[in-house]
DNA sequence: TCGTCTATTGACATTTTGCACATAGCGTGG
DNA sequence: CCACGCTATGTGCAAAATGTCAATAGACGA
């Protein structure tokens, strides 16, 4: 069994949400810095709700890794353990950008699938296969 | 050391590549039977290419198992070993449907994306992070 | 002090992916 | 006939990505 043989629609969360889950972060950020929970919570005004936290933050930190944001710990503190906040890098700015073109592409490749798909439909009306 | 470390452009061929192949290849077999060696050149129109075959034929046969295709040896035989056809099933079509309706929304989602970064662009200029 | 809410992190199992190679029929040149 | 190259498909495995569960930890109220 190797989890491909049944349904089209996969375990957890869509695995579509996944893919967007570092522009979107970045894209938050280029508005300005904020800590994980608060990204964790603006990623549903995005579509990108029901991410399991681990995940999140496992992306920051993955991000971090790369150069394109960084963390320190918060000063002043609210209701709860110390907080992170992260910041974007001018790499980090840089790799939004190309992260966009690189999202505009996959647009493109979408936009020719899909018309093909219609234009198809419209033609052949179900002499097919 | 993750493979995350390090590039934003991940080995072999780019991400992006791998999550269309499945649809793709409903489409271009919605357009009648076809080999997999066809369909695997039939990908660069696209702009699939550059795949390992064993990636296609192994997302063939995940499919066949989901009943979205159906596969059987070509009768006569070309330059070489004998050949599957692959052919759509009308649960493959259904799944096509599905696919077209999910790749909508992701188009969707790319558009706020991109759309709330060069609004963003276009306010700020430069004075962000 | 116990429970609950806010935050972040760690560890581990499962799934997905890429790659290298195995198999195999046919044609061709020597 | 044999080595070689081309067309086709399939296997196995290591490595990477992902999902889930649970641990830690401070503040706050009853």
């Amino acid at each position: 069994m190797r989890g491909r043989g049944r349904g089209w629609r996969w375990r957890g969360c869509s695995r579509r949400t996944v893919r967007f889950l570092e522009p979107t972060l970045l894209l938050l950020l280029h508005h300005g810095p904020a800590h994980g929970y608060t990204l964790l919570e603006r990623l549903r005004e995005f579509g990108l709700g029901g991410l399991n936290p681990s995940v999140v933050y496992r992306a920051l930190r993955d991000m971090e890794g790369r150069g394109w944001i960084s963390s320190i710990w918060d000063e002043e503190q609210s209701h709860g353990p110390p907080r992170r906040v992260y910041r974007l890098t001018s790499l980090g700015d840089e790799a939004l950008g190309l992260w966009t073109q690189d999202l505009q592409e996959t647009r493109g490749l979408i936009d020719r699938l899909v018309g093909a798909y219609s234009r198809h439909m419209e033609e052949g009306e179900g002499e097919h296969h």
